[in-house]
DNA sequence: CGCAGGCCTTCGTCTAACATGAAGGTAAGT
DNA sequence: ACTTACCTTCATGTTAGACGAAGGCCTGCG
């Protein structure tokens, strides 16, 4: 089975400017072409692609993520460093979901106090002149 | 309770950068200067700062920011909007804390299996010369 | 008194990770 | 013949800053 660059892109999420920007930038090694120099993507491409937004969506930057690759086709004598890039990576998932959960505690905050001002009609502040008193609501 | 740029830098996590760059794009309209024309910060500033931080980590522009604090100065008629935009943040808040719980398990998964390499002592590989192999994992 | 240090300003350049357009080309489908 | 989909290179725009330089305040220190 294999899939055009369009195919790709929305199946996977992503615009067919990124997938050509991984490609050119070395980290879609095993793209092949057709005869009319199209690129051609099967299954295992996806799932390297697939890879590649997972890390780049967990805050993995592209020339880290090249390195990664290249550490990958050095062979077995890479396998350390990769483990510590994996460590790393989800370390700073989980601190950044932490961190996210801390912010939403914030919005939710929000939601509530504008939910309660248009249930009650209630004026947003008690001295509307004074436009300070909207700032963090706590 | 007064602190300079620098001061509120350290304290909310980010660079003095930052914060002028806020301040010079109108969402920061209270801070007051000093006789010498320097910024001084209030414990109310400190607090919007904080907002703005929030919603930026959750991934707010900094257009809208503006716009949420524009919100805010024209009085109670915006409180629906304002409602609605929280809303919004809270949403995709979720489901940005939904996606890196996914990838964190594809990112748990590399990490079990590199482990597992490095404790057993096996290559990484059936097919060393395949470098193919490594992909997604799964 | 002179100077370092911290703040300010404006100007301008740099960065990442794309997004997008222009211009020009090939090849397949209708 | 023409549209459509893909390709290329080149170039510019975008966002949210990071950062240095130049020039100018003011304060504090020895």
């Amino acid at each position: 089975m294999t899939y055009t660059i369009h195919e790709v892109a929305e199946k996977l999420g992503i615009s067919t400017y990124s997938i050509r920007y991984y490609n050119d930038h070395g980290m879609l090694p095993f793209v092949q072409r057709d005869a009319n120099n199209n690129r051609i993507f099967h299954d295992t491409d996806l799932e390297w692609l697939n890879m590649i937004v997972c890390l780049r969506e967990t805050g993995m930057s592209v020339k880290s993520i090249k390195h990664y690759q290249d550490l990958i086709q050095e062979g077995d004598d890479t396998v350390n460093e990769r483990y510590a890039m994996m460590c790393a990576q989800q370390e700073q998932t989980l601190a950044e979901i932490a961190d996210l959960k801390k912010h939403l505690d914030t919005i939710n905050y929000k939601v509530a106090h504008y939910a309660s001002i248009l249930e009650n009609n209630e004026p947003d502040s008690f001295v509307p002149s004074n436009l300070r008193t909207e700032a963090v609501g706590k």
